[in-house]
DNA sequence: CAGAGCTGTCATATC
DNA sequence: AGGATATGACAGCTC
């Protein structure tokens, strides 16, 4: 503690406490991951503690004025509220607080954290793992484990993980500090060889076995556990909110980072295993007596002895730190790297760590971290709502910042955004929806498009980890849509089906990023939120299914407002691209009328001018006959008729009168009066 | 670099 | 009255 306080105030930053623990094995994110955006106070009280302006004064406007931890509002179909506190986050956050930090960003606990409340162990017998589970990886969040509860405070310690750990683990002599590399290098050598000597079993058989411990422990120290294990699931989570409330009246709360590192010393799958086969034997324990775990040899005072000051690592990795090389190293390599080399000049081991951290699908803080820049305490906030390993807090910020969007629905648009399952062999299609139960609504497509989302049954959640797929087979089929956010950039993509994964032919910031633009923004936002619906299915979901769809789901108030954005840009979208559509369709309509009314004008034109030919014709016809007619007439002189004088006039009976034109023209004005008849 | 075209989004009107 | 739809206007992007 008083080293942590030290770190802190030399600079070291939330970010190294959140890498430390991440480190450490419990994998404290900055990414949300399962987790819901973090609260709306929060996120504002503490940028203010924080002093610095965030980039997102637009994320920031969206947020609903209240809400509490995480999914505020509906944890549970009943709509029992959650526990604002009752998630590693606040114990975090007090603790953090305790030691003068002013912020911690919400964090995600992941892996084997959930193991406990997947098995049953939901009784708080590991304490923070319950409440870890209960906040982060815990779909139902708060209402799914008791945070600290049952267990006490110490649980960590009492952890049957950390117990079977301390029984297989052989008396490791105390840890010292290494005084060089090479020497570190020498002690890590040993360490390794001496854990791969005692801990040469498989994955799935110490997963099982910590199933199985998990479950022993949980009937030790609760006695019900078997009785919370059978029981419904949303009996159990009476249970745990019941043990929340319990833990919000203080009953027992005394969590502590302590605790918290204790208890990541005894967990086998994600820590101190792995990183020593990596680093330097950071040796030795914390000084305040903690029971540091011989077994793993690690001592977090010499990770944070190393891992000083985040704007030193900044420096002295000004290339490599934010950015991913994609062949030399995994993003967890370099990760390692900045954090545990001070000295440039020393390299990391090429091992693949990838068993510590599983690569794609559980890019955590780390990769983060890559992106982050010196400005990054501003953005740590937003890096709450960042739950998704590809997203970096600018990327975040920038897009509830951007006021254009792109919702991702095109009339022509073919947005890949399927989650990659890592497993083939669990089809979700069969198991309805991501929190979408409507069988009739949601396809396996549209499964596959979802942008995010977790799964509302707290009992589902568990991590999809290999080794323990035996003995939660059953929640596996979920675990793909919990826990893959891997995204398709190529259909034809093969399935990673190896946690070793190798990002193709560029860097991963590069592939990530290439992968964000394949989705829209929308769905970023989405994928972000953890909106367990695609923005397709959003958008194209019908009334009624939607309201429901809000309805039954645990959503919190921003993801409901980003749904309805989604749809209501949605469907402006379309309805401006058949707007536009149906406004060019009149424009064309129009120009054809224009070219057939022309057409037509033409036609007459022609008609009226073969007309007046014929009219002419008929009228020289006309003319020439009267004129042969009045050369023919004579008068009763004898004398020829003067046709300028006289016309002819045709009578109704058929006889032709000759008029003199002057009674002609007036005999139109006086009707009956007619000339003298000629013939 | 300017301009046209396309697209997404918002505000508002209309249904 | 409220939601869905239609549309003008605007801005950003691409060519």
């Amino acid at each position: 503690m008083k080293l942590l306080k030290q770190w802190w105030s030399a600079g070291g930053g939330l970010l190294h406490l959140t890498m430390l623990l991440s480190l450490a094995g419990l994998r404290v994110d900055l990414d949300l991951y399962l987790l819901p955006p973090p609260p709306p106070t929060l996120l504002r009280d503490e940028l203010l503690l924080l002093g610095g302006p965030t980039r997102s004064a637009y994320a920031l406007s969206r947020f609903p004025a209240s809400g509490g931890w995480g999914r505020a509002g509906r944890l549970h179909p009943k709509g029992r509220e959650p526990d604002p506190t009752a998630s590693l986050e606040g114990h975090l956050l007090r603790e953090v607080r305790a030691l003068g930090v002013p912020f911690i960003p919400y964090t995600r606990v992941d892996a084997w954290l959930v193991h406990s409340v997947a098995a049953g162990d939901a009784t708080g017998a590991h304490g923070l793992l319950g409440a870890a589970a209960s906040s982060g990886a815990g779909v139902d969040g708060g209402s799914q484990a008791a945070p600290g509860g049952g267990g006490g405070p110490r649980a960590g310690r009492s952890s049957p993980l950390a117990a079977e750990e301390e029984e297989k683990a052989p008396a490791e002599p105390t840890a010292q500090v290494p005084d060089a590399g090479g020497r570190a290098s020498q002690e890590n050598e040993v360490l390794r060889e001496k854990c791969e000597g005692v801990d040469d079993r498989s994955e799935q058989e110490k997963n099982e076995e910590r199933v199985s411990g998990q479950k022993e422990k949980l009937q030790e120290n609760n006695g019900d556990g078997n009785k919370v294990a059978d029981k419904s699931e949303w009996e159990v989570e009476k249970t745990t909110e019941s043990r929340n409330e319990r833990h919000l009246n203080g009953t027992d709360i005394s969590f502590s980072l302590e605790d918290l590192f204790q208890l990541l010393s005894s967990q086998p799958d994600y820590s101190l295993e792995n990183i020593s086969e990596d680093f330097p034997p950071v040796l030795g324990s914390i000084s305040d007596g903690m029971n540091s775990s011989t077994y793993y040899n690690v001592n977090f005072t010499q990770a944070i002895s190393h891992d000083v000051n985040l704007h030193e690592a900044m420096l002295l990795y000004p290339d490599t730190t934010f950015r991913r090389d994609p062949v030399a190293r995994t993003s967890q390599e370099q990760f390692l790297q900045w954090n545990f080399h001070s000295n440039p000049e020393q390299t990391l081991p090429e091992t693949n760590i990838t068993g510590f951290l599983p690569p794609v699908e559980h890019l955590t803080s780390q990769d983060l971290l890559y992106d982050l820049d010196a400005n990054i305490f501003d953005e740590i906030n937003l890096l709450s709502f960042v739950t998704e390993e590809s997203f970096d807090p600018m990327e975040i910020s920038q897009l509830f910042e951007e006021p254009e969007s792109d919702s991702g629905l095109s009339l022509n648009s073919s947005h890949s955004t399927s989650i990659t399952k890592c497993n083939s062999s669990h089809s979700v299609s069969d198991e309805g929806a991501i929190g979408y139960s409507n069988p009739n609504s949601l396809s396996h497509h549209d499964l596959e498009g979802a942008v995010g989302g977790y799964y509302p049954e707290p009992s589902k959640v568990c991590h999809m980890d290999q080794g323990n797929e035996t003995g939660l087979h059953g929640d596996l089929t979920f675990q793909h849509i919990l826990h893959n956010h891997t995204y398709h950039t190529q259909p034809d993509d093969p399935e990673p089906t190896s946690i070793s994964f190798s990002w193709p032919g560029k860097s991963q910031k590069a592939y990530l990023n290439d992968t964000d633009k394949s989705l829209s923004r929308d769905e970023q936002r989405a994928k972000a939120l953890h909106i367990p619906f695609s923005v397709d299915e959003i958008v194209r979901m019908p009334v009624d299914s939607f309201n429901s769809m809000l309805s039954r789901y645990y959503l919190t108030d921003l993801q409901v407002s980003l749904i309805r954005d989604i749809r209501r840009r949605g469907k402006n979208k379309v309805a401006a691209q058949n707007c536009r559509k149906r406004k060019l369709d009149m424009i064309l309509n129009l120009e054809d009328d224009v070219c057939n009314l022309q057409a037509k004008k033409e036609t007459l034109k022609r008609e009226q001018a073969q007309c007046n030919k014929a009219i002419n014709i008929m009228k020289q016809k006309l003319q020439d006959l009267c004129h042969d007619v009045f050369s023919r007439l004579k008068d009763d002189e004898g004398r020829p008729v003067n046709s300028s004088q006289y016309a002819l006039e045709c009578s109704h009976d058929g006889t032709f009168l000759i008029v003199p034109k002057e009674l002609l023209t007036s005999g139109h004005k006086k009707e009956g009066q007619k000339g003298k008849r000629k013939r």
